[in-house]
DNA sequence: CGCATTTGACCAGCGC
DNA sequence: GCGCTGGTCAAATGCG
């Protein structure tokens, strides 16, 4: 028991400082031993040796630093104290008294200390448990936790995000998005529902409104984050600057932003929105300029996004959308900010943590390939969850066709991998087509047994592509000349999750 | 001519 | 305090 204390204790106190007060302890007890007059003078009296020895080879063996100290002291004490009445005896009394008195001051000190350690750790313990219990509730369960997190998807596993990675308190959860956009999009954007159904009819799978979370979590698009992140100009200043209304409350609130890594030739992604470029950086340690994009769609659109080549790897292209959107979303938006937001939820219900970044792994692990998608990042500036559709383990690779070339018909923006051989290649027939549907009614269907969210979120992202197939617009609702997404050869790449 | 893009300048935060 | 970097603005430019 008390030997187990002991381990404890040295366990825990791992710091500098301990350690070197146990280290002092111990050289201090040796000292005592050794190199303090007590112990020369013991060596006068033989016939203290053994004794002396004896608990000096106490001393080195045991683990138990301050208590052993204690006992030397003792021990000496009444050793000496039996032997003779010398001058000397007199001086190493006291010394031994003061050491003794130092000694019990450090244990003092010690508990002291092991006490505080033990409350904190219990209090981390028990802060953990709550947050983990707070996000299983909002990313799994409760439509009310969703609808309160956000009101389009994303919001909701971000502010997740947001919430775990910032120790403030989090009051803020369900006021992530200014009521007049978020009635309005409720309003407005029926799509993630009509998504569910169309693809539900589609692949003749029985997804329901009810259980998809595309529905709930409905326009996801919006959803990235709290609007205010790049929600306007000299953004760092919106943190400490109170907006109005609801918009208060998100000010606590750190950036949150979500990356999505996915090839694609093309030099920006078609994500169902309609973007306008502002502004173009050369970032540090990438040779690719980064671009800065805002989205055009509504007058005051708070969503930004930045595209990016990767340095290692110049054909994956890095697409990090922050600001959750103030106007109801064009289908294909939807459906595909509906996957990101519900890889989003699966990671951040994963909720592995490592200091470093946060590998998704619970989450994923009913989607095999999707362990290696998304990462969770808590020491980049902001929470950034990256989901990466360059892997190849990737289900929609399987869509691709033999010829699988270039200008694809389809809005695909949202399955980069269907479309990894690019723009160039060459438009598939509709024989090409039909094969792509069949195998992607086969993945689907796997992927959809395995995790209803992701079901929820491919469901929703398919619809779009054979919603296009059937004659819509190939430019996910994107109007004609779409500054960034439509011009490009529709072999864009980019779940949308702002 | 209108709109989108380009690009240099400006500003703020942050680290040294 | 200074320099670096990221982010944004806005005038200039280009394109349909």
């Amino acid at each position: 028991m008390e030997k187990q204390q002991q381990r404890r204790e040295l366990a825990l106190l791992h710091s500098g400082d301990f350690l070197r007060r146990n280290s002092d302890h111990r050289m201090m007890e040796n000292s005592i031993n050794r190199d303090k007059p007590p112990i020369q003078e013991m060596d006068f009296f033989s016939s203290n040796n053994n004794q002396l020895h004896d608990q000096e080879r106490k001393i080195e063996s045991s683990t138990l630093v301050l208590d052993s100290g204690v006992n030397i002291g003792l021990n000496l004490h009444t050793s000496c104290s039996g032997i003779s009445r010398t001058a000397n005896d007199d001086k190493s009394h006291t010394e031994l008294s003061e050491l003794k008195g130092e000694l019990q001051r450090l244990h003092e000190e010690n508990r002291k200390l092991r006490n505080m350690l033990d409350q904190t750790t219990k209090s981390y313990n028990d802060l953990q448990s709550q947050l983990l219990l707070a996000m299983q509730k909002l990313a799994h369960g409760s439509p009310q936790g969703q609808k309160a997190g956000a009101f389009n998807g994303m919001p909701s596993p971000l502010m997740l995000a947001q919430q775990f990675m910032d120790p403030r308190p989090s009051a803020a959860l369900n006021v992530n998005e200014p009521s007049v956009s978020d009635d309005k999009t409720r309003e407005l954007s029926a799509s993630p529902a009509n998504t569910a159904e169309v693809i539900s009819k589609e692949l003749d799978h029985p997804l329901t409104k009810n259980n998809i979370p595309g529905k709930q979590v409905s326009n996801s698009e919006d959803g990235a984050e709290t609007s205010q992140s790049w929600g306007s100009p000299k953004s760092p200043k919106l943190d400490h600057q109170p907006k109005n209304d609801e918009q208060v409350s998100e000010v606590p609130f750190r950036k949150a932003r979500v990356s999505v890594r996915a090839r694609s030739e093309a030099p920006l992604i078609s994500d169902g929105c309609q973007w306008r470029k502002y502004g173009q950086k050369m970032a540090k340690g990438n040779p690719c300029p980064r671009a800065y994009y805002r989205c055009t769609m509504a007058v005051g659109c708070p969503v930004r996004k930045q595209v990016q080549r990767c340095a290692e790897d110049r054909t994956i292209l890095i697409t990090t959308y922050e600001g959750n959107h103030n106007h109801p979303l064009p289908p294909a938006a939807t459906a595909m900010a509906n996957t990101t937001s519900a890889a989003a939820a699966m990671l951040l219900s994963g909720s592995s943590t490592s200091k470093d970044g946060l590998t998704s792994s619970g989450f994923f692990h009913s989607v095999p390939f999707a362990s290696t998608m998304a990462t969770l990042s808590a020491s980049a500036p902001f929470p950034t969850i990256t989901l990466d559709l360059t892997q190849s383990p990737n289900p929609m690779q399987f869509l691709r066709g033999p010829s699988s070339s270039s200008t694809f018909p389809l809005p695909l923006h949202g399955y980069p991998q269907l479309l990894r051989y690019g723009p160039a290649a060459g438009m598939p027939n509709n024989m090409q087509l039909g094969q792509r549907h069949a195998s992607m009614v086969e993945t689907v269907t796997a992927a959809i047994t395995s995790d209803p969210n992701f079901t929820a979120a491919l469901a929703a992202a398919i619809s779009t592509i054979i919603g296009s197939n059937n004659g819509n617009n190939g430019n996910n609702g994107t109007s004609g000349k779409q500054p960034g997404s439509p011009q490009l050869p529709q072999s864009c790449t980019t779940f949308s999750t702002n």
